[in-house]
DNA sequence: TAATATCGCTAACGGATGTTAGCAAAGATA
DNA sequence: TATCTTTGCTAACATCCGTTAGCGATATTA
């Protein structure tokens, strides 16, 4: 009988949300297989639910887990005494460096959220919303401060958190360029594309 | 009995591509189901197959008819004597005016190519590959000019290809700015990014 | 109008899917 | 060791999936 193996303080679900992730990023929610799910964790289909509700409540831990570590990173910055350009890069370098480092959970976050279902669905897309239209509001003021060029915040966000998922790119490509390099390339260009000369 | 209705010079099967398209958009791929396509056809699943030779199929020619059109256009491009910023301009121009003109075919063939067959996903990826590395020639020309910031181009070109595949928030956004203002938009932010001042 | 090709329908297929029931093995606790 | 809880297994379920066969209806052509 193959048990699920876990190290202290990771719980058998921790696992099996873990390589969800992993492969709900691969092949995307909808095509991931509760069967394959099961393989990768070395355990039958059915006993993944010794564990978990549903298929779905890994991708809400998923999609909320990630949004709640956003959720406060901004709580953090806003309240940072430091220009709205600064803040701005601050918060561009948590999304870059979440993207890097927990790539599978942010990115199975940011494609695979329509698969939610309602209340969670439009629970997620309160909190996005939300979200974008408090980074939206650091820009706004930033252009008000002359920090940054007149541009439709808005618009800046979305390419800004765009851009940002293209970090799945980096991952998968046989030559990379390091983690730094990655980070301090999409600051100049981001940055750089939203100061005011 | 229920006939797909066709304009002049659209046949049925462009019927169908194209509620394909915004249906795997909306769905996702594997998500939509033919029984899906065909009520947005007006017509019962079975009656699909008169026209199409399969699900995967719809994928094809939605996926390769993007790709083609936009490796046409850089061939285009990469000809003119223009400056190398100019080139990059162009060309995301073409990129942003797809997204809003021909959204759901090029969103789709952005997202969903994964689920591709063999040989047509490896002749996909071979396609985007080359189509990113001429596109970060482009870029490193304009480097090496001192048009462009030192940069990573392959970075850069990520960055910039992410970016506009964020126009999908604009399009499903409520109050929307006009169409001609996020090209603008975009292109102030994009380009300001990588010119060397 | 008669002959032919096109198109849509119903019915059904084989297979994959998420999930449950019920039992057995293993670990934890006493 | 005896008891209880946790965990995994097999088997099976209902449902959905893409797709095919075969027939009748409709449009096209002569």
């Amino acid at each position: 009988m193959a048990r699920i193996k876990t190290e202290k303080n990771i719980s058998r679900k921790d696992v099996i949300v873990t390589k969800a992730a992993a492969l709900f990023r691969e092949k995307g929610f909808k095509a991931a297989s509760m069967r394959d799910l099961a393989e990768a964790v070395g355990v039958e289909a059915a006993s993944l639910y010794n564990h978990i509700k549903s298929k779905t409540e890994l991708l809400h831990e998923l999609c909320f887990s990630v949004a709640n570590r956003f959720l406060h990173k901004i709580d953090e910055i806003e309240a940072e005494p430091i220009s709205s350009i600064a803040k701005v890069e601050k918060l561009l370098r948590f999304h870059i460096n979440e993207m890097i480092m927990h790539y599978e959970e942010v990115y199975v976050s940011d494609r695979e959220w329509k698969h939610l279902a309602d209340p969670y669905l439009s629970n997620f897309q309160n909190q996005r919303r939300i979200y974008r239209k408090r980074f939206a509001a650091i820009i706004e003021k930033g252009i008000q401060n002359k920090e940054i060029k007149k541009i439709d915040a808005p618009t800046a966000v979305l390419i800004m958190l765009h851009a940002i998922s293209g970090i799945e790119s980096w991952h998968r490509s046989t030559q990379k360029i390091s983690a730094a390099e990655l980070e301090e390339n999409m600051i100049t260009i981001l940055v750089g594309g939203l100061v005011n000369h």
